[in-house]
RNA sequence: CGCGGGGUGGAGCAGUCUGGUAGCUCGUCAGGCUCAUAACCUGAAGGUCGUGAGGUUCAAAUCCCACCCCCGCAACCA
C-alpha cells in the first residue's frame, strides 16, 4: 500500500494588486489541476496557499489607498481569495503569511538558525527618507544614472545603460514613494543569514534533485551555488511585518522573502489549527518522511525555493519537509510583451472570469502553459483553441451523439449489439492515449498532458466517422446501438479525465449521462471494461450544449479593449 | 560584461540529454460525409531545423566552436 502524502503548494502570490493570467498559469493554475488530479488518483494530498503579505510595497499599497495596512492586507486578501474561488481553485486552506500561526514558525525557525550560529549582525549604510520617515530600498530611489544621464534610473540599477548602480551614485536622487529629494544616509543594524555556511550542505542535497527537478529549476539554482552564496540580509527597517525577537532588533522586521516560504508552514498551522483534533500541520512538515513535497512557481521564484528557502530549513538542523519536486513555469505574455497594470495591457483574472466561462481559461492556460519558455496570450489565439478543440472537437462529439442517440433510440443508453473488432480497436487506442496522458500529468508535462487529452476526443469523432451510425441505424438497429453505446461511454471517460483541468465542464458532461460525480476516481481499468461500464437501459438527460463559440467580432472588441491592439 | 532560457514549414510547439532519411496542432488546398455547434473524417502542398560553402563523424536539428537576434535574471521589488 502506497502510503505517500502529497503536500502541493503554489508560490504564495503578493498581495499587492490584482492577479492577472500570467499569475493564474504561472503557478496557481498548474497546482490546482497537478491537486486535483492526484485527488482523483486516490493520492493523500494536502494543497496550500495564501497570500504573501509583507514588505514595503505593502506598506506604500495601504498609505496610496489611506488604509492601515492590516486593513489593507485583510481588504485584497479577501480579493484574491474571492477570484481564486471563480477559477475553481481546490486549496485545502488559502492562508496569509501574517498569520499568528506564520509568526510562531517564523520565530522558531530564525531561534534555531541564531543558536546553530547562522545568524550574525552587521552594520550597513541604508539611504534613509527623512519626510517618509524610513529606510528606502533601493528600488525606491529614483535619480539621474551618472554613466549614462537616464533620468528614472533606480536606486540598484539603471534600465536604460543596466549598470549596477549604488543609490548614493544618482544625480539628485528621490524618494519613490513621496518624491521627496530630503535623503540622507544613516546607519543602521541588520541580521544576516549566513549562507555561505550551509553552501555544502545544500549542494549535497542540490545534487540528489539533478534528475527529479526540470532544467530550468536546476540550472538556476545550480549557477547561484557556482556563484557562491553570500550572507543575506534577513531583517529590513519597516513597520509591517514581524518584529524581530532578538534584543536590540525590536524594531525592524523580518525580510518578506525570509518569512513568506516559511508561510507554506504558517498556513499549513491555519488549516489543522481550524480541527486540530484531526489534522495535524507536523504530520506534513517535521519528521514527515512519507511527504512528497511538490511546488510550483513562476521562474522568478525558483532561487529562492532552491536556494535560500531550503538553506533556512538545513540550518534548524530539524528534519522538515523539502521540496521533492518542483515546477517552475516560464512567463505568459500579453501579445509578445509584459502584462502591465499601470498601462492597462494585458487581462487581469476578475476580467477573465467576467468574460467567459472558468474552464474556457483554465483550457486555454494549461494546453498552452509557458513550460519550456515563454509563451504569448492573444485572443485570437485564445478563440481559436477554444473554438476548435472545445466547441468543435469535444462539444460537436457529445452532442452530436447525445442527439443521435435520443431521436433513434430515446433518452436512454441503447440496448443490443455486441463488440466487434472497431470497438477492440478503439480500446487499443484508448488504453494507450489514457496510459500516456497519466504518465504525462505524473511528471507534470501539462501541454502534453493536454494535447493527449484533445486526442482522446479526436479519436471519439474518428470512431463515429468510421462506424457512420447514422445510416447503420436504418438498415441494423443493434449494431448502431452497440456503436452509440460505446460512444455513450466515451463520454463518461472524457469527463472524468477532463475534471482536473475542467471540473465544471467534467461536471456538466456527467450530468447528460446521469452519472454521479461523487466519488470521481480516475480510469484506471481497462478500457474493455471502462467503456462498457453505462449499461443498456441507464438513463439520459436531454442534449445541451457544452460550450459556445467565440465570434471574430467579440475577438476583436476584446483585443480593443485590453488594448491588444491600440484602439 | 555575466548568467539562464529560447531561435524548427504562414502561426504555435515537439524532437536535441541517449547523432541515423524532420513530427504534432492551427491555418491553407482538395476529397469524403451529412448524425452533429456550416461541425466531423481523409488526403495534399508547405520547412533542411538563427548564422558560419566552421569543426567532429560514414552520418548532426541533435555533439564541439564562433557569432547574431529575442525574452528573463543579476541576490536590500516581490
Amino acid at each position: 500500500m502506497d502510503d505517500t502524502k502529497y503536500l502541493i503548494t503554489s508560490a504564495l502570490p503578493y498581495i499587492n494588486g490584482q492577479p492577472h493570467l500570467g499569475h493564474m498559469v504561472g503557478c496557481l493554475l498548474p497546482s490546482d489541476v497537478y491537486a486535483r488530479f492526484m485527488r482523483q488518483m486516490g493520492k493523500d494530498v494536502l494543497y496550500i496557499c495564501g497570500t504573501d503579505e509583507h514588505g514595503t510595497a505593502s506598506e506604500v499599497g495601504a498609505l496610496n489607498e489611506g488604509l492601515s495596512v492590516e486593513d489593507y492586507c485583510k481588504k485584497y486578501h479577501d480579493v484574491h481569495a474571492e477570484i481564486y474561488k471563480a477559477f475553481d481553485l481546490s486549496f485545502d486552506y488559502f492562508g496569509r503569511t501574517s498569520s499568528e500561526q506564520n509568526k510562531e514558525i517564523t520565530y522558531h525557525i530564525f531561534e534555531q538558525l541564531d543558536k546553530n550560529g547562522y545568524i550574525e549582525e552587521r552594520t550597513i549604510k541604508q539611504v534613509y527618507s527623512i519626510d517618509d520617515q524610513m529606510f528606502l530600498a533601493d528600488r525606491y530611489i529614483t535619480g539621474t544614472c551618472p554613466y549614462c544621464g537616464y533620468d528614472k534610473a533606480r536606486g540598484d540599477q539603471c534600465e536604460n545603460c543596466t549598470k549596477v548602480l549604488d543609490p548614493t551614485d544618482l544625480i539628485d536622487a528621490k524618494s519613490t514613494i513621496s518624491g521627496s529629494g530630503n535623503l540622507e544616509v544613516r546607519e543602521t543594524k541588520h541580521l544576516f543569514i549566513k549562507l555561505p555556511a550551509l553552501e555544502e550542505q545544500l549542494k549535497k542535497w542540490l545534487e540528489t534533485k539533478e534528475y527529479s527537478w526540470p532544467d530550468v529549476a536546476y540550472s538556476i539554482a545550480k549557477k547561484w551555488l557556482k556563484e557562491g552564496l553570500q550572507e543575506r540580509c534577513i531583517t529590513r527597517d519597516l513597520k509591517w511585518g514581524f518584529p524581530v525577537p532578538k534584543p536590540g532588533f525590536e524594531d525592524k522586521v523580518f525580510y518578506v522573502w525570509f518569512d513568506a516560504p516559511i508561510g507554506y508552514i504558517g498556513i499549513t498551522k491555519q488549516w489543522s489549527d481550524e480541527k486540530p483534533e484531526s489534522r495535524h500541520w507536523k504530520d506534513w512538515w517535521l519528521n514527515a518522511p512519507h511527504v512528497k513535497h511538490v511546488e510550483f512557481m513562476g521562474k522568478d521564484n525558483v532561487p529562492f525555493h532552491t536556494i535560500t528557502f531550503p538553506a533556512q530549513l538545513l540550518g534548524t538542523q530539524e528534519a522538515w519537509t523539502q521540496v521533492d519536486f518542483l515546477k517552475g513555469m516560464s512567463y505568459l505574455t500579453f501579445n509578445g510583451g509584459k502584462f502591465s497594470k499601470s498601462e492597462h495591457r494585458g487581462v487581469f483574472a476578475a476580467d477573465a472570469v467576467a468574460e467567459f466561462p472558468v474552464d474556457y481559461w483554465r483550457y486555454w492556460l494549461m494546453a498552452n502553459a509557458p513550460e519550456s519558455s515563454d509563451a504569448s496570450f492573444t485572443f485570437e489565439a485564445f478563440a481559436n483553441t477554444i473554438n476548435k478543440d472545445l466547441n468543435d472537437v469535444l462539444g460537436n462529439f457529445i452532442n452530436r451523439v447525445m442527439k443521435m442517440t435520443t431521436n433513434n433510440f430515446g433518452p436512454v443508453v441503447p440496448q443490443g449489439g455486441d463488440t466487434t473488432d472497431e470497438e477492440k480497436a478503439l480500446f487499443t487506442r484508448m488504453d494507450e492515449l489514457v496510459n500516456n496522458y497519466t504518465t504525462f500529468l505524473t511528471e507534470l508535462e501539462f501541454r502534453k498532458a493536454f494535447a493527449t487529452l484533445r486526442e482522446m476526443w479526436v479519436e471519439g469523432n474518428n470512431y463515429i466517422a468510421r462506424n457512420e451510425p447514422w445510416k447503420v441505424v436504418k438498415t441494423d438497429q443493434d449494431r448502431a446501438a452497440c456503436i452509440l453505446r460505446t460512444a455513450l461511454n466515451l463520454i463518461r471517460i472524457y469527463a472524468i479525465l477532463s475534471a482536473p483541468i475542467m471540473p465544471q465542464t467534467a461536471a456538466k458532461m456527467l450530468n447528460l449521462i446521469n452519472v454521479s460525480s461523487e466519488p470521481l476516481g480516475w480510469i484506471n481499468e481497462p478500457m474493455a471494461e471502462a467503456l462498457i461500464c453505462l449499461k443498456p437501459g441507464h438513463p439520459l438527460c436531454q442534449p445541451e450544449l457544452l460550450f459556445s463559440k467565440i465570434p471574430p467580432e467579440k475577438v476583436e472588441e476584446l483585443a480593443v479593449k485590453y488594448k491588444e491592439k491600440e484602439a
